[in-house]
DNA sequence: CGCTAACCGAGACGGTACGTCCCGTCTTTAC
DNA sequence: GTAAAGACGGGACGTACCGTCTCGGTTAGCG
């Protein structure tokens, strides 16, 4: 709202991915934001508050971009996969992921938000390869399953290995959990 | 070594899983081992050779049990992520491993770990699945997909939703990423 | 100037009297004066610092009480070492005085102020001795040397010996070292 | 007596001398010496104990030098106030002066070494004052309140100023306290 | 136009943890 | 059998943030 406010906000996520949940401090963000300590109290009386919601901040889900009519089933899971890839390995989400991690294990607000964050987006994972597998695109199976293993595969490269995954893999991926185009 | 160093080790992965990286303390690590400060700090000099050091206790693989030579792949893989799916249920490791996540993204040396760990692990289910494929007991691809799959699907579902695998959702995993029986 | 300073001041000089120089304790100062060890850090950064500080309060000269028109220059000179022997018995200067000469061993801010302050009441006592002898109420001779055998036999006592110059005492010096009545 | 024993108290002195009696050191006393913290605690049990034995060393008074048989009584309290002034400007002695007068007001048994240490070498002049009344070689009075008044003016020089009386202002100082030549 | 209210910065305050240094005690090694 | 090495619990050091608070100063809106 107020101006300092956003640069607050701002602030917060830039310190989450600089230097994580264990050392964010709420002197370097009112710091980064060039604002006193004091008006940061003001607005969120503690480091919870403040990083709740500065989170909300990047919930905005972008609209879902017109899909081409013609978009196979394939092809938007895919696509879905492809922009989880690349939010995992250049955003502003990516950077705070793992602090959310373990912010999300201490405090129940981080975590609603987390689990909520996923929810929306395997749901959409969930919905298209129910989709194709009506379509008889893939293989039968659970969408639920196939949506874990997708969603899975590309969280686990991110926050278990040093190899994320990369757009180019998608396709495998998909084809081996999938079914084979 | 000395008795005290055991005491204070077990205390950190205590103080780990209670708190979690951000919160971790060096006087809590102290009080919960009934150790003085300063001999905390005589043996790790700070926060992060203290935890680097506890986590190589959680390393030692337990020997992998006798296989029953009549045990087919398909059972193999299914242990496994069983066992992994209990590890993430139960264990001191669950418990740490948002910390963990969190501080690998921070410091190279738990990263290391952190990496190696998970690499270790993989690479037992990528043998296990490798044989099953090469016996026909899963349908044929690429083994290091299925298994960035399979474990990909438990963590997942532990880290970012409020749901964990649970034993009973091994087999239809399995089945959906590798083939049905 | 705010509260908690003047309460930390007269602390330090409280310790200091109290258990000196060597185990002068930071700690121990905040909790004489009610006030949180930040605070106290805050406003000196360290030891040295209150110190130095403390002792300028000590500093305050009072105003020389208005000599009567007709006291003599030996009464005038009497009364400074009363003055002085009084001061080296009873008052805070007198409990902090071997901190004091430790300190400004090592210490040049304290050592500048220990000087400063004995130079003061030794100018005091030169211009008196001097008096005196332009007006033959003395015998001829340096004031200079007169005020240190003078400062020093009180000085002396107090430090070296089990003795101290009471005020009895101070004619007997005076008739000794400038010349009998 | 053992060979560390004399290391440990020569180290001692010095680092007294060093550093002063407030950072004075048990581990740079051992080290000073080279030899471990712990032989030094077998020896003394504490700093106290240590500083007080120290001292001890330097009580050995030099034999008084064959006074030739035609020195003047002057001639000799100048030769004690030489001897005096030079010890508190190049000694040993001198460097731990402070640290001895501040030790001595929180600790009793450094206070007997420091009164004791004094009263000896105030004996010794109040013996050859009277000697030189007694001779007429001083103005009447009391010995005992000249030997204040000239050892006061050494001391009080050395410790109250930035300058201590150097062996030829001896002479004057004589000369006003116990009368002309 | 001037008053009031909000927002703001600066920073004092009591607190807690940090990592460092030294204390005095003690046990364990090794010469 | 004496000395070294060094582990141990303790406690003060000076630093950095925490979250709370009071204090002036600016700006805006409203009377």
């Amino acid at each position: 709202m107020t101006r300092s406010r956003e640069a607050l906000l701002a602030g917060a996520l830039d310190e989450l991915a600089a230097v994580g949940y264990a050392a964010f401090s709420m002197e370097s963000v009112a710091a980064r934001a060039g604002v006193g300590r004091s008006t940061l109290y003001r607005h969120w009386g503690d480091r919870l508050q403040l990083i709740a919601d500065a989170l909300e901040t990047l919930n905005v889900q972008p609209a879902p971009p017109d899909r081409p009519a013609d978009e196979t089933a394939r092809e938007h899971v895919e696509d879905l996969l492809r922009h989880l890839a690349d939010a995992l390995s250049r955003s502003r989400v990516s950077a705070c992921l793992p602090a959310l991690v373990h912010a999300a294990e201490q405090d129940a607000g981080v975590r609603e938000f987390l689990h909520g964050y996923s929810r929306r987006r395997r749901q959409a994972l969930v919905d298209a390869i129910a989709e194709g597998t009506a379509r008889g695109e893939f293989r039968p199976g659970d969408p639920d399953i196939g949506a874990d293993a997708l969603s899975g595969a590309v969280f686990y490269r991110r926050l278990m290995t040093a190899h994320p995954v990369r757009p180019d893999d998608v396709p495998v991926l998909v084809d081996a959990v999938l079914g084979r185009r």
